[in-house]
Formats: structure tokens, sequence, C-alpha cells
RNA sequence: GGGGUGUUAGCUCAGUCGGCUAGAGCGCUUGCUCGACACGCAAGAGGUCGUAGGUUCGAUUCCUACACACCCCACCA
């Protein structure tokens, strides 16, 4: 094997491993593949994204999930995709018009829609590309996307199907509108933000008397569409003006005033304005008491012609417009602050306005309760189980899901509207009215909410067009092992595919919903745009390797936590790639033609080799446990502490006396543990770093990739041996060592200065045996037992868990030398405890300084005292020796 | 308003069933070109485990209350 360079250098051999491995097949799986089935669904990324860190994150995850099964010989498929994201992508190509002077209006409907097609075409697949550059083993051979045919052919069997059973249907509801993208929304796509505004007080003068009912609202342009004032019925302030009625100030209206449960006596002046067209509580009330609706606004949140005088102002134009026109009437009271929760749409920030309309809904309560039903008994189980009552509690309260949208990319409503109004929902495009007959059908001019084509997902994959539908695939993969995502989108998307995939095919789609958490900046803060704190995963790999960011990711990610992640972070998963590497080809360098293989004899290991081995089943033993708890930063951690701390810097260091040392018999052993410890844990590590384990297996076993690379070989379920004495006896070495570095450190004695050690200790067989080893990773000259030492000054004594060590100081230090460093070091610690006091002398000081400030002081002085004390014992101590 | 999470070293986090001297990475200090690695080696400093109680032989770990921080959900104008 050609000798490898100094430092890992990731670019230099990622992109091959990763083609080498998709030639090799090794990503593709078919159902009749042999061993137990493995699957899980990539949750798709919007054609319009790039990669993120989140996508980093998940990706990141899923592919070790699939590594690992494929190594434990599962027939593990890992399904790629993208999601077509109506609104957002729209949102993309109509920003691009926008640039070129033109709205999607301009094009019409077929040319805007062909422009985002040409749009997905070009640079729609990055994303994917994207993936490769982070190793993700996906079956490229089964890529899908929400918007092809088969995907659309689900979608509409899906909602005909739903339409059929009375599901979904379509009606005059209040829905969340967004005047920007001016479409309607779910009530998930709109985030609820704190909002300073402002509290309006205002009268409604009664119609056959003096004086009126106060009102208030943060919405004042709304009283355009008010049509009754509402009561409590137990409020006795009101109870005889139930009945009557107040008048519009700017409209010739009368206004009923009703009673009404849903009315908090306690909250304001207790009686509030009704806009049955504009707040949904103020709808049930219309509903409840057959109230007037009237819609003031148009589709972008203008005041309509129903506005009289304020038609044409914008709606914070008119809300300011209004209270000036009540002031002037001399009914505007007070105006008084107020925060609030305000609804903003999700893709652009514009304030939601909750607005009549006629959509297309699904009734979600029947499928709702399969869900929950599949949750409580168990048959998908969330991790970490504290999402669990959450998400229950979201499926209990679920309101009818609107899935109508009215922008143009997404899968268009399969219903038809004849000139009667008739309408005909069917599978295949209709000629005639399915009531009447007619011809001349006009189709539904609106789209579906993309999570109802994304909901289809795990099952649509493996080709499930139609209820009864069966492939291979379906057989084999679904439902899917596990279900990896973010919690953030358990609502959205998680709960949204156990519904659908319980209703239609009966069976979850997915045993466990594994929630990882969000990537957080090195503060913990959330990452945005505007704080500038945003990490391109893309960046971190090409400047630090794609292992060294996963395993950044890795350390620090367990079930719901979030994940901190920092340049540091990532540039520490280098240094251990790099670390790894070191090790390897310093194993290269010593191992021979030795490959890696089974165990020497028993007989011929020494006590670094059992000490390593039972090492080694430990970590494995631990790793395995992790994975099955998923618990990745326990992953991450175990291999790095075992592969830097004890099989570099203390096993590769013991076993050099034998590597270059002149017995072959013990040089051949070492070889093999070597060579076998090594490539084990290069198989343990592979599903955490891909790419840098594969080179280096490939380099250390001499194979040659393809079908024989590292991906394809056998998860090491039995690497290493458990061996409670080599532990114990090893543990005195270490010991022992560690101690007497610890003594040539703090008496300044060069590393390369050999001396000799007398030991009195209960373990001196032991020691005596392993004398070599001592004497080396100590780089001690003798070693010698003895019963005891007597007190001398001239000797220094040091402890350990077995014993004490004794060494000879005349020689070893040079007093002269030692004397003058302390003589230095003395001066200097007097002369700062002399400032130090004389700050604290100073009244002005002590008076005037912050009280942690004159603390610090005090505390340095003392510090200082304590210093002193000590260099002048140790000055002692020299003295005598000289 | 409801629900949840967290509070451990300067920073970011581990800490499995309550039990040896509470760990890691980064940062910091000191010394080292020791035949893989200065992307390194060795040694070190640094923690009243948020506060107050309780259970226990023993609590960072379990219980209660409180404080602070963060997150999610929610149609009180």
């Amino acid at each position: 094997m050609a000798e490898l360079p100094k430092a890992y250098d990731p670019a230099e051999v990622e992109d091959d491993l990763y083609r080498d491995w998709e030639q090799a097949g090794l990503f593709h799986a078919e159902p009749d593949d042999p061993g137990e089935p493995f699957s899980i669904v990539i949750p798709p990324p919007n054609v319009t994204g790039s990669l993120h860190i989140g996508h980093a994150l998940t990706n990141a995850v899923e592919d070790a999930m699939i590594r690992h099964a494929k190594m434990h010989g599962k027939n593990a498929v890992w399904v790629p995709g993208t999601d077509h994201a109506g609104i957002a992508t729209q949102n993309v190509v109509e920003r691009q018009l926008e640039e070129e002077g033109l709205t999607r209006h301009d094009l019409g409907r077929e040319a805007f829609l062909e422009r985002v097609w040409e749009w997905r075409e070009e640079s729609g697949g990055v994303i994917l590309t994207q993936l490769r550059k982070l190793g993700c083993a996906l079956d490229w051979e089964r890529e899908a996307f929400t918007f092809d045919e088969p995907r659309s052919r689900a979608v509409r069997e899906v909602f005909v199907g739903l339409h059929e059973q009375g599901l979904i249907y379509r009606g005059y509801r209040l829905i969340n509108w967004c005047p920007r993208c001016a479409t309607a929304l779910s009530d998930i796509e709109v985030d609820h933000e704190e909002v300073d505004g402002e509290m309006a007080h205002f009268v409604y003068p009664y119609a056959d008397r003096d004086g009126g009912v106060e009102v208030a609202t943060t919405r004042a342009e709304t009283m355009l569409g008010d049509t009754a004032i509402a009561v409590h019925p137990d409020d006795e302030r009101y109870t005889e003006m139930v009945g009557r009625t107040v008048t519009h100030p700017f409209f010739d209206r009368e206004l009923p005033i009703i009673a009404d449960e849903h009315v908090d006596p306690e909250f304001g002046t207790g009686a509030v304005k009704i806009t049955p067209a504009h707040d949904p509580n103020d709808y049930d009330i219309g509903e409840r008491h057959d109230l007037e609706v009237i819609d003031i606004l148009t589709d972008d949140a203008v005041v309509n012609d129903n506005g009289g005088p304020f038609a044409g102002m914008d709606r914070f134009e008119a809300r300011r417009a209004v209270k000036e026109a009540l002031d002037e009437k001399g009914l505007l009271r007070e105006v008084e602050a107020h925060t609030h929760q305000v609804g903003h749409c999700s893709r652009c920030g514009t304030v939601i306005e909750p607005r009549l309309s006629e959509q297309w809904f699904v009734e979600v309560r029947p499928l709702a309760d399969k869900a929950i039903a599949a949750v409580h008994d168990g048959r998908t189980r969330l991790i970490p189980k504290r999402y669990t009552k959450p998400f229950l509690e979201w499926l209990e309260n679920l309101h009818d899901w609107c899935i109508s949208r009215q922008i143009w990319w997404g899968h268009r409503i399969p219903a038809w509207y004849c000139p009667d109004g008739h309408v005909t929902v069917a599978r295949d495009d209709p000629d005639e009215c399915a009531e009447c007959g007619k011809g001349e059908l006009t189709q539904d001019e609106d789209v579906l909410d993309t999570w109802f084509s994304s909901q289809l997902w795990p099952f649509t994959v493996f080709g499930w067009e139609a209820p009864g539908d069966t492939t291979p695939e379906l057989e084999t993969w679904y439902p899917t092992s596990i279900l990896e995502t973010g919690y953030d989108i358990n609502t959205f998307w998680v709960s949204r595919m156990l519904m659908i995939g319980l209703w239609f095919l009966d069976e979850v789609p997915f045993e466990i919903v594994w929630n990882h958490g969000m990537v957080r900046d090195a503060e913990g803060k959330k990452m945005s745009k505007s704080f500038g704190n945003v990490i391109d995963p893309l960046d971190f790999i090409e400047r630090y390797g794609a292992d060294a960011l996963r395993f950044a990711l890795f350390q620090h990610c367990s079930p719901g936590q979030d994940v901190p992640l920092a340049e540091e972070w990532v540039e520490g998963g280098r240094r251990f790639a790099n670390k790894l590497w070191n090790a390897t080809r310093f194993a290269l360098g010593t191992l021979d033609d030795t490959k890696p293989g089974g165990l020497p004899d028993a007989d011929d290991l020494t006590l670094e080799d059992r000490w390593i081995l039972s090492r080694l089943a430990a970590v494995r033993e631990r790793v395995d446990g992790a994975y099955e708890r998923y618990e990745w930063s326990i992953i991450a951690q175990s291999l790095y502490h075992f592969a830097w701390d004890e099989l570099a810097d203390w096993y590769l260091e013991a076993a050099k006396v034998r590597l270059y040392g002149d017995d072959e018999t013990a040089r051949q052993t070492a070889r093999q543990v070597l060579a076998y410890v090594l490539e084990r844990l290069l198989r343990l590590m592979h599903p955490v770093m891909p790419f840098l384990t594969e080179a280096l297996w490939r380099a250390l076993t001499g194979e040659p990739g393809g079908e024989r690379s590292l991906m394809a070989t056998e998860w090491p379920s039995e690497a290493g041996r458990s061996d409670e004495d080599a532990e114990r006896d090893f543990a005195v070495i270490e010991d022992l060592v560690t101690q007497l570095r610890k003594f040539r450190s703090q008496n300044d004695v060069a590393p390369s200065k050999r001396f000799d050690v007398r030991l009195v200790t209960e373990r001196a067989e032991l020691l005596d045996r392993q004398r070599e080893l001592v004497t080396s990773l100590a780089g001690l000259s003798e070693l010698e037992f003895v019963d005891a030492v007597a007190d001398d000054a001239g000797v220094a004594k040091i402890v350990f868990g077995a014993g004490e060590a004794y060494v000879e100081l005349a020689g070893l230090i040079d007093v002269e030398a030692e004397l003058a460093r302390l003589e230095k070091e003395l001066g200097k610690a007097q002369d700062d405890l002399e400032r130090s006091q004389g700050k604290l002398a100073n009244d002005a000081f002590v008076e005037n300084a912050p009280d942690e400030v004159v603390q610090q002081e005090r505390d340095r002085s003392s510090e200082l005292e304590r210093v002193i004390r000590e260099v002048q014992e140790q000055m002692g101590a020299l003295r005598e020796l000289a």
C-alpha cells in the first residue's frame, strides 16, 4: 500500500469514494434481497432549497442508521426525493419574475407553471447533489418527487377517495388568509408572535336613547364589518339592553345587542363588537345568532366597497383612519397600549387576516382518532417520549384542515364545475357534469396544500397509487422502520402521515418517530439570517470534510436535544479524523505485510494487548447499547475516547516496545493485535465517519473497494475480549506512569532525561513483569524493587495507588538552575503582592471600586501569598540538597 | 392561559439503576521537534452540580416549592 500523506485531506478522497460505493451498487436494495427489511424515507427537502445545517443533521443521522443497518445484514433502503413545496417554490419563482418586472399573472397559469418546471429541472436537483457530499447512502434508483406522475396519481386517488367518503368537503369557513401570498393557509402555517399594538375603546350609541355601549378592539378597522354587539347572558349590567340596538357611526345600520355565553364579562367592558367575516369567534357567534356577514377586505387586505369612506385603504391605514373618524365623532374613549399575539404567514411573515372564504377542507376527526389510537397502543412510539403528550393533544384538538391554496404550483384540485354550479370530483378528467350531464366544465382553480402530497410519502415512494395496491416494495418496506425528523414538523408532516397511512393502508407508516433537536449556534441561539449566525454545511464540508461536520453534529446529538454547532466543533472533528488517519499511518508503517485478521494465541498476548482488547469489547458494547437508544452523542464520544485516549495515547505507545524491538514473535503478536483492533474500530466508526474510515480501511486491508468496501462489511458484533484482570493490572501501570510523569513535569525534568526509580509496592510481581513497559512509558533508566526507603531530603517520594516510588534528586534536577528559576518566580510574585496590597491599603480604592473588584483584589493577594510560601518551601528543600 | 425543556468548569455540553476522587471538547497555564500526528505529546489550573426544604446510611442523580432561561400550543375582543 502506498504511503499515506502526513495529514488527512478529505477533499482528496470523498467524491471518489462516494462514486465508488454508488457504482458498486452499495446504496441500492431490492425487495427480495436477503436480510430483515429496514427502511427509511427521507424527509423530502424542498426543491427550492439548498442544503442547510438542519438537513445536514437529519441526513447524517439517517445515513448512520442506514449504514449501521446494512452492516447488520439488513435489507436496508433509504429513499431519496424532494418536495414540490407549493407556496415556497412559487414564491421563489415569483421573486425571479419580479426582477424581470413581471408577475405570474403576466405570464398566465400555463406559462408560469412551465417556468417553474424549467427552474426545477435546472436547479431543483442541487440539494440532492449536496446530500451526496455529506456521504448519504441513498438509493438513487428510487428517487421520487411529490409532484411527479406516480405521486400525482396517488394524490388524486386520495382526494377523490376521501371525498367519496364524505371526508373532504367544500364550504364557506373562516380561514387564515395571507394577503401577500393571496392564498388561504392551514392553522399550522400561521406563526403567532407577540406584537405591541393598541386596544382602542369606542362607543356604539344606542339607537333609541342616550348613551351607548363601550367596546374595545385591537383591529379597529373591523368595526366596518360589525353586525352586532354581544354580552354575556348573565351580565346584569346589560340584561335590559339585550334585544335593543345600537347604531353604526359610519353606516345606516343598526346592530342588535345579543347575549352569548362566549363573552367573558370580566374582560374589558364585558361588551364585544361582533365581526363575523373577520374573526373566528365572531363567526361562530354570528352562526348562532344568524347575523349578517359583511366582508370588508379584498384579497390583498385593502378595504373594499363595504367600507364606505374607507374603501381603498390598506387595512393598517384604515385602522388609523377609523380611530380618527371615531374620535372626530366623539366616540373614541381611550387607546391603551396592548401586547397580543398576532398570526403571521409562516412563508412570508405577513400579518394573517382571518377571513371568510370558500375553501376545501378535510374532516380530520375520524382520521385523527385512528392516529391517536395508534399512539396510545404503542404501534407508533415517539422518542423522546415527552413529545407524545403534545402530539396527542394536538390531534385531539385538531380543526378541519383547509387544503385548498390559491396558488398555481401544486396538485390541482380534481373538482369541476358545470355552468349550473354542480361539482364533479373525479379520478379522470370528466367531460360532463356528474349531476346534470352538461359539458363545458371548468376545473377548480386551486391547488392542494403541499403537505397533502407529502403525507403520502412513506407509501407512494414504494409504488402505492390507489387503495388495495400492493408492490414488492410495499410488502417489504412498509411500514418503514423509523421516521427520523426534527420535532418542529411533528404536526405538519408526521401527524398527517400517520393519519393518512392508517386510513388508506390500515397500518402505521412507521413504528418509531425519532426526533432530533434544532441545530443552534455556539451560544445555543437559533440560527437565522438576520442574526448572521447561519452555518453553511457545504462550506464546512469543503473546509473540514464531511466526516468532521458529521462528527461534530453527532457529538451533541441526543434524542430531542438541540444541537449546538460552532466552527470549533467541526475543527475538532477534523482533528479527530486526522488523529485516526495518523494512527493508521503509524500502523501501516510498522505492520509490514500483516493484514487484519484474527487474534494471535491467547498465550502470546501481553498485558497491553489484553487490555486494549478488553477496552475494545467495552466500547463496542457501549456503542451497541447507544445505537439501540439512538444516543448519537454517546456513540461519538465513546468512539472518540477509545480511539484517541486508549488506542492512540496508551496502546500504540505501549506496543512500540515490541514493534520496535527485536523479538520477532512479540513483534508479530503486536502487529496482529494492532491490525485487528484498528480494523474493528474502523468498522465501528463507519456509520459515523464513512469517508475517513473507508479510506483508511482500504489502506489497512489492501482491499480494492467497490463491492469489497468497508461499507459492505459486517458489524463487528464480537470484537474484542473482556478481561477484568488485564484492566485492573493495566490501571496500575497507568497510575504509576502518570504519577512519574507528573513528578517529571512539576520538577522540570526534561522529557529526554531518564532516571532511576525504586519501588515499594504490593504489585511488585506485576510491575517486575511489566518493567519494560513502565520504563518505556515513563522514560526511566532503572526500575528497582525494594522493601523500604528511608526518609531523606535528597529523595523524592511519589505516591501511587499500589505503593510508592522513590527518585534520587541529585543529578536529576539542576539545583542551581532551578533555584534561579524559583528566585525569579518569587521576585515576580512579591512584586505583584506589593502592588496588590498597595491597592488594598488605598482607602479610595476600597471605598469606590465595585465590591467584586475589591474582592477580586483580595483574593489575588491571598493567592499570591500562598504562591510565595510554596516557592519559599521548595527553595528551602533545594538549598538543603545543595 | 395550557403544556414542555433546561439550570453541572470561562464557553458548549455528557453524567446510564441514587454510591469510588463529578467528566469531555474548546479556551487557559507550564514543559516538550520522544522514530503516526505541533491538526501533536505530557502535566496542570478551574466546579457550594440554580435556590430552599424533604426522603435516604448516602443525592448532581429521587420528591416538593421557588427563581431564572428557553421552546411549543392556544379564536379572550
